[in-house]
DNA sequence: AGGAAGTTGGGCCACCCGGCCCATTCTCAC
DNA sequence: GTGAGAATGGGCCGGGTGGCCCAACTTCCT
């Protein structure tokens, strides 16, 4: 017996991925709504395997995955999302996540992955493509095994950046954020700067819109 | 025996869907993962009752909903969302959709709707809020009976408009939008005005997000 | 101890952007 | 046929924005 944890904001996602679990046999121990939910719950009622959207209130799935990982690095995370992005899948699986889904896929793909998953493979990365690959074509490298992640992407934001940017989406100037941080202008567009550069973006509304895609961006 | 045709990109809820409709008893004709095919398959199939997502690829979910509901004027169209916009929710019913719910809804509920839907209830907003009420606190006003949709909201954008905010959000500058579209700089920046003014955003970053929700607007 | 990264801040500058006026043309509806 | 709305364009201007430099301080990891 498998007992599982379901976390997304759409309550008709958590219904029909309950169901579709609990018709494969694994037992659903709850439901979470949100990132910080879902790091409470699994605390509390210690399922063996986690399945995490990744656009969620309060706390996204991807720092949801990399608070869970960090306090149980035994503890299988299926993340599921909505947009199918190389660097989203990276993310994912640098934060902690054994498999890398999209609502593409078919509730069998979901089920068979979190199966196969809680059956306890090591060689995560390597699971989340192998699974795939039987649907798509094969995404990319395959890393070496091993605990090196691959130095593939320099990395997403820092917090204050990941904030700022938060802010600009919330419809605030420049000023108005620095204003609000307690900050200098000046320091609100150096750290825009280099946000620019890590999305690759030219300007905030791309800026903003990478962030969206990615899942680390809430649209309010 | 009612039957259904489901519309949403996301292969996932299309199954959940599926599976809530014919376990309740309707019957699922067939199901699209675009609002062009969806238009296309109610021609096809001629279902009694379309089950609309918003953000969908090729033609959203508005737009198809208002060209199903000008070729087919009696069927019932309920539109279902990710986002809880109050102005998302004029929209989809000004375009003809008979009944409004968010991905927050339990399956009950849009089963219930759906049935309730295909059994023709008249007034459409009406039978929306109703439903929902049962739920959530009544949500605001109750517009008089008859076709007058009350003068509520200004109106979306205009073809134009949303083509040039949808080659912003594509990450194109106005210089380059006029480039693509074979007209002056100032004229782009002129629609752009009238687009914050519609959609009451102050800058083309605000403007692209609440485009987003509204779901006029595709992310690639 | 030393380096890397994050946060804060500065100056400078060209350019873009949004706000506020305006006019013309066309189409469509009343 | 008159008027409303859409699409096209103009000028002007102040302030915001992004690019490209640089520096200081803190924290954290090695």
């Amino acid at each position: 017996m498998t007992t599982v944890l379901i976390a997304d904001d759409h309550q008709l996602l958590r219904q029909a991925l309950r169901r579709a679990m609990e018709d494969a046999g694994l037992v659903v121990l709850g439901e979470a709504g949100d990132g910080a939910e879902a790091v409470q719950l699994v605390d509390q009622l210690r399922p063996e395997l986690v399945i995490m959207d990744v656009t969620m209130p309060v706390l996204g799935g991807i720092e949801a995955t990399r608070r869970l990982h960090a306090a149980h690095p035994d503890l299988p995370i299926v993340v599921l999302t909505m947009h199918d992005e190389e660097a989203l899948r990276e993310e994912a699986l640098r934060a902690g996540a054994s498999a890398f889904l999209t609502k593409d896929s078919s509730m069998q793909e979901v089920v068979a992955t979190a199966i196969a998953t809680a059956a306890g493979e090591a060689l995560s990365a390597e699971l989340a493509s192998s699974i795939l690959t039987e649907f798509k074509a094969a995404p990319a490298a395959a890393a070496g095994p091993g605990a090196a992640v691959a130095p593939v992407e320099p990395s997403p934001l820092t917090p204050r950046e990941e904030q700022i940017l938060q802010l600009i989406a919330d419809g605030y100037s420049t000023s108005e954020v620095a204003a609000r941080l307690f900050i200098s202008g000046k320091t609100v567009k150096n750290h825009l700067a280099s946000i620019y550069d890590k999305l690759d973006a030219r300007d905030r509304t791309q800026a903003v819109l990478s962030a969206v895609r990615i899942g680390i961006i809430r649209l309010n």
